[in-house]
DNA sequence: CTTGTCGCTTGATTTGGATCAAACGCCCGA
DNA sequence: TCGGGCGTTTGATCCAAATCAAGCGACAAG
């Protein structure tokens, strides 16, 4: 199937979408770098690519050449098993690096998909790994962003395996909670991406399950719940469900 | 509480201990290094430590200054909830890395504990970011080995998010065997180094039900097992089971 | 050899989440 | 404005794995 995300070199444009005039350069690749260093890895960020919701930037059995930061809009990844079963292994947000998982291979081994019209930049592999050789901050930041992927798979396989539904739900809204609020949005109040299909598959859970649960916590005052638009409404509680401590 | 596991520095065991004359340097972190270039690899490996049974190499938040190269010998890793709750998050054998999790963040984020008495080799994560700025097919081996693991901890939140207990632990067998194969080991005949409560804990499942499902394996003539001794008779049918296809 | 401990097995019962089923409501295109 | 479809909610029932409980067997220390 053709791939039809859209494609375009940076010119004129460049000023605008550098890495030294992006707002997420905090959140990105770029930590920690002087400005040489930033203009240097400008230079290897040639291509944005704008993606419809529902499109893929790549495919499980495509080639690996190059590793995407998510400039605008919003990710998931999934991996596909042969009898059909798939899961849902991240969500990705602005400043997060998308395609890590095809360098051991060459190959990308998930899918990953837009929740919503997104526009990533395209890092080429290669040429990221020649200039981390001359970089020792770029090199170490990406160390940094691979080993910290690590850590989250951890937490996910902490909360897959031993914790219970409601615990997985609170554990998920508050990391969402989290990073919307590492992104200058409110930590309170935001609009879901993805449907509760893909939360339940992300959570181990079915899509109604994902469901009821979202409805207790909106009885338990917890949360207000309409369709895709949350408020947290006490933070300090939903963390108190998370670590399955009952408030007396 | 004092970390009793021993260290000594390699002098004239060097030879016998280097990487060039390792046998587990075909999967460990030389690979595809040409021999001055391992050589600039084993200056840097100049501690192994030995680890005895119940012993950790680190612990979740102790700094993180290096990673491990398994030696000889087995490895669990585990993350702590707050409330007591524990996971085991990886297995490691002979030519696997361990330590990774503590790169992002400067501070190791699980426990590192050996199953039986075991070697590794000590690699000072600096001194490793400075060799591969240098050697090429250093750097891009280490960063394959690194998304192979993001790839693995995929798999296991497969396996957690979307398996019933059966396929979860056919998928483990499978995967043991498979490692051991790589090693020169049988693949239908093993001793597990961990317990029941251990492969539940890496499995989501409880060590009952571990237990019970190796004897359905063993009823149906799958495997035999005998404690931790585990005789796998019919790998084709166990790869069967963990895919979920019936047979007819 | 004996004894104690720890890990494992097996049985009975419970339960959290899955499954099956129906209806609702938001959004979008005609 | 009106349908149609998809995503969501909610209820009733079922089931796989957890929990509770007992006893077994291998191994290590005395």
């Amino acid at each position: 199937m053709l791939n039809t995300s859209s494609v375009q070199p940076l010119s004129l444009e460049r000023l605008r979408t550098a890495c030294s005039t992006c707002g997420l350069r905090e959140l990105c690749l770029p930590v920690g770098l002087s400005q040489p260093e930033m203009d240097r890895l400008d230079d290897l960020i040639h291509l944005r690519r704008t993606t419809k919701k529902g499109q893929s930037i790549y495919r499980a059995g495509d080639r690996f050449d190059a590793i995407y930061a998510v400039r605008s809009g919003f990710f998931k990844t999934t991996v596909l098993l042969e009898d059909g079963r798939d899961q849902v292994t991240g969500f990705y947000m602005g400043g997060e690096l998308i395609g890590m998982d095809g360098i051991g291979t060459e190959l990308h081994t998930c899918d990953s998909i837009a929740l919503e019209d997104s526009e990533v930049c395209v890092i080429p592999f290669s040429r990221l790994e020649d200039l981390s050789r001359e970089v020792q901050a770029l090199q170490h930041h990406f160390h940094k962003v691979m080993s910290r992927e690590i850590v989250r798979d951890h937490g996910v396989m902490m909360l897959l395996g031993s914790m219970r539904a409601e615990e997985r739900l609170a554990a998920f809204l508050v990391n969402l909670s989290q990073r919307f609020t590492a992104r200058g949005y409110s930590p309170s109040e935001f609009y879901l991406r993805m449907t509760r299909e893909e939360i339940g598959s992300y959570l181990g859970l079915k899509l109604e399950t994902v469901s009821r649960v979202f409805s207790r916590f909106q009885d338990e005052g917890l949360v207000s719940v309409q369709q895709k638009h949350i408020r947290i409404i006490d933070i300090p509680s939903l963390k108190q469900v998370m670590s399955h401590q009952q408030p007396c």
